[in-house]
DNA sequence: CGTATAATGTTATGTTATAACATTTACAAG
DNA sequence: CTTGTAAATGTTATAACATAACATTATACG
């Protein structure tokens, strides 16, 4: 089970979660994963990672930069946009387009998925939607039109079901 | 017939086609929706629609600029990223979040449509999909997680059916 | 051990976007 | 036509996001 809430797979974060857990995680994952890649997860883009997963909201990275360097430390943006790339590189963090932020991936280790996002307007928390159907629709729709497809982002803008008023849908 | 390309009408724009013709088809029917809309499409705004529709490639804010001052101009990045603002709220710009860039909508009038965008990779040609499976396919991958959706981007980069190689697909 | 490669550190700068406030323009009510 | 007011524009400054270029240090492997 790879839920970022401990829920139902595809549940949306539930406001109480136990987010120690996620973090804690998330880290032991990211371990496994570049072990399986030898790849290095150094201090630095540990620290980064440990930054991205401190919850549910995308994070910029100039927000992590004023966490890392909150006990007086003098790291540049240079070094987080690079820790940033290689946790990309590596499936274990994703970019938030339409926020320039950041967010820890639901899914690491699943070589190459490609995201679609749920962002909440009004919590901020970021859910990733893994619909195959969905993902059908978008290849069919792309071939039809003769387009050969590379890459895709998919970023939904509304209200989480923890924000969303009752007696609405 | 609302093509960006004056071919069928979901036809990815050509690279000879005659541009010219997109530009004033354009310019035109904004100056129909501003009338209907009654809001004022006035110089500055003008010139930056004209800049946007210079070709379907989407253009920076900076680059708009740079046009506008081409000939002594004093125009502010601020006055640019006004008139784009209210480009984009009476529909007829779009911004492409995965560019830090702004084009044409191809579908002025029709209100509130969302849409999906098609970016080529090597030319850089950006083209709007409107496909009805895939907008359905969408919203009910959203509702399943009783998400209530407010506004969606999708934008998809590859190469498009003029750049692509023979005997890919 | 030494050397090649990867990673990090450092400085500077480029690029995108908005805040805040002053001035001018359009337009309608009197 | 003139005057109040809302919309639009002009202006200055700065915030926020991102990368270039080069120096230094760490890692690992022959």
């Amino acid at each position: 089970m790879t839920s970022s809430a401990h829920g139902h797979p595809s549940a949306f974060p539930k406001p109480g979660h136990n987010h120690a857990r996620c973090t804690s995680d998330a880290l032991r994952r990211a371990e496994a994963v570049c072990a399986s890649r030898k790849v290095r997860l150094t201090e630095i883009r540990r620290r980064v990672l440990e930054a991205v997963w401190q919850s549910h909201v995308p994070v910029g990275a100039y927000d992590i930069l004023s966490q890392l360097n909150a006990g007086g430390g003098r790291t540049a943006p240079m070094q987080i946009y690079r820790a940033l790339e290689f946790l990309m590189d590596n499936g274990l963090v994703h970019r938030i387009a339409s926020l320039n932020a950041f967010i820890g991936c639901a899914h690491m280790g699943e070589d190459n998925h490609a995201a679609q996002f749920l962002i909440c307007r009004s919590c901020g928390t970021t859910a990733e939607l893994e619909s195959a159907p969905l993902k059908r629709a978008l290849i069919q729709a792309v071939a039809e039109r003769g387009f050969t497809i590379d890459s895709q982002i998919v970023e939904i803008s509304g209200f989480c079901p923890h924000c969303t008023p009752k007696g609405r849908t």
